[in-house]
DNA sequence: TTGTAAGCGTTATCAC
DNA sequence: GTGATAACGCTTACAA
């Protein structure tokens, strides 16, 4: 019932552990009959080599730690799903932890990562992230790690991320270039620099039109209910409001509010009002007007964010120098019926 | 920059590393002195243990494997939530693995989950496997593994599954008491258990009704194109049935195309046809009609699984005998505009 | 071409 | 209360 270990193919066959060991490894100082007999046994005895001892020698575990605020998320789900793709490839592993968007919760997962001597680390911080000794504490252990999304300005590691406020200019000035006027912004929390950085490329495209800034015509979605939010503050605008013509928000899901607070209000889209979201989720191009949004490379982020890191791997390894990367990826926009 | 050991510790005190493990570990036979000196240089050198010797000395790993058809999808990420979480609290970290709905990479997964010596497996099948030597394999090396979803009625282990017959009756038979007569169905593909089993409950709440079944009303959603699958059959259908009143869907993505269809073709929801969907995804409140559905217990199929994953483990190590368990979880109905 | 022996970082057994 | 020693399964100098 244990599993077979390669003392046990040695001792069937009457050989030294090494030599089946070289010979499971296609080492060049092993005779070919010997070779071809120690293979058969493997397979006869179904030997399955086990990593973990193959990690305490090495060193090396061939799995690397991934931390997310939240799997179930459009974006995330397929930044995961990227990850996992390209570290397969590398014949890496991959081992998934939530921070649940909780400092606390970040840091223990870091923890846990760092006992399980996992190769490397991926990590989008949490929105109560403004610390980074936790972090810090990692890279000066040289434990290779990369930041994505929502990184931290100021630690010194790779990052990949997209320009969230040149994404959200070119979202802006499309919606200027269209003749649209009075655009409003129902932007995310006040702390998380994506929602800053948005707002911000709104404001500038405005200013780089003449067009004047009117901090009444921006929401804030702050709790985790953005569908909601959408449709609450859609009706406020409304009342507050008579003409505007066009909304820019920080995430699909607000859109899909006012797009119901519209639908139920018999106010068309885009004749009354022209909606612009924000990461491409799958129903934008759904629902019914499709919404325009700005498209963020999810799956790519997954990938390059990984093979980023495993380059880093391979350079520890190898003792060439770190140095360390920032990838800025290109957005675009995926103009639709609501724009 | 080599991590601290126990080592570090013991000769940093000039005491054994047998002493240092028992103190760090609690154990009642080393003297307070003794063990308040360890955890004060445990802390002051940063030391984290080492978890891939632990492992090989303990001969368990902590970790459990997951092999799912894809994490990009509602269903399945909502599981993988409910199992990182469930894991977490139980001190196991998670492996994730995707077949993407291939014979041939959930036997690789398999392979690997092995080698990494995880403590147990979490399987939902790919939509290709109808042969089942690679799960009992893994059966048969005494690993205990649970499946969940997509299970393999012939294979001898624990199951976690939701009655898809029972759930697609509850859901035609409402249709049926709302007075709708004629109930068309947008099936899955031909070999999916799921996809036959909601095919089955639909033509049994009819026939248990009185109704007659017509072939020509079930349509075949059989590539992976829900949405537009959804979209072509439901101008398919309204050509070719001039009176029905009614769908029942595989899964909502499927509804949201007829939902599409009906709104460019004027055709009103519930009014001159009822949808109803399967899965009850996100959308399916947020869409305009809010779509009815039938709501499968992800996230509590995720944790279940784990629980009764890890259960096993224990009984394993405990030797306690195995009793193979199947779970079903009970499905309920989402009724919203549509229907 | 093959084998011996050391070691990766722990934990468990047993002696002191 | 403490520590020497073996062992988990593998890789790799080095020796034969």
């Amino acid at each position: 019932m244990k599993p077979i270990t390669l003392k046990d193919i040695a001792h069937e066959l009457n050989i030294s552990v090494t030599t089946v060991s070289k010979a499971l490894k296609g080492y060049s100082d092993v005779s070919r009959v010997t070779k071809k007999a120690v293979k058969k046994m493997a397979k006869k005895l179904n030997y399955t080599p086990n990593s973990v001892a193959v990690n305490l020698r090495t060193q090396e575990t061939k799995t690397i730690g991934v931390i997310i605020p939240a799997i179930v998320h459009h974006f995330f789900s397929n930044v995961i799903d990227g990850i996992i793709k390209e570290a397969k490839k590398q014949g890496y592993l991959v081992i998934t932890l939530q921070s649940n968007e909780k400092l606390e919760f970040e840091k223990k997962q870091l923890k846990l990562l760092q006992q399980h001597r996992v190769d490397g680390i991926l990590i989008s911080l949490s929105n109560e992230t403004y610390q980074f000794d936790h972090i810090n504490a990692i890279l000066q252990k040289n434990i290779p790690l990369v930041m994505f999304d929502k990184i931290g300005k100021l630690v010194n590691c790779s990052k990949i991320l997209i320009d969230d406020k040149q994404a959200a200019y070119e979202a802006v000035s499309y919606l200027i270039d269209k003749g649209y006027k009075k655009i409003a912004h129902f932007r995310g929390a006040l702390k998380p620099q994506n929602s800053i950085d948005r707002f911000l490329g709104y404001k500038k495209a405005l200013q780089d039109n003449g067009i004047e800034y009117d901090q009444s015509l921006v929401y804030i979605c702050d709790n985790n209910d953005d569908f909601n939010n959408g449709y609450k503050y859609a009706k406020k605008m409304f009342e507050q409001h008579k003409n505007v013509d066009a909304v820019f928000t920080v995430t699909d899901v607000v859109a899909y509010g006012i797009l119901k607070y519209c639908n139920e209000n018999n106010i068309k889209i885009p004749d009354d009002i022209a909606i612009f979201g924000f990461s491409n989720w799958f129903m934008s191009s759904i629902v019914t007007p499709k919404i325009s949004s700005v498209i963020q490379p999810s799956f790519e982020m997954g990938k390059k964010a990984t093979k980023l890191l495993i380059k880093e791997i391979k350079n520890k390894k190898s003792k060439t120098p770190v140095t360390f990367k920032k990838v800025v990826l290109p957005t675009s926009l995926a103009i639709r019926e609501s724009t």
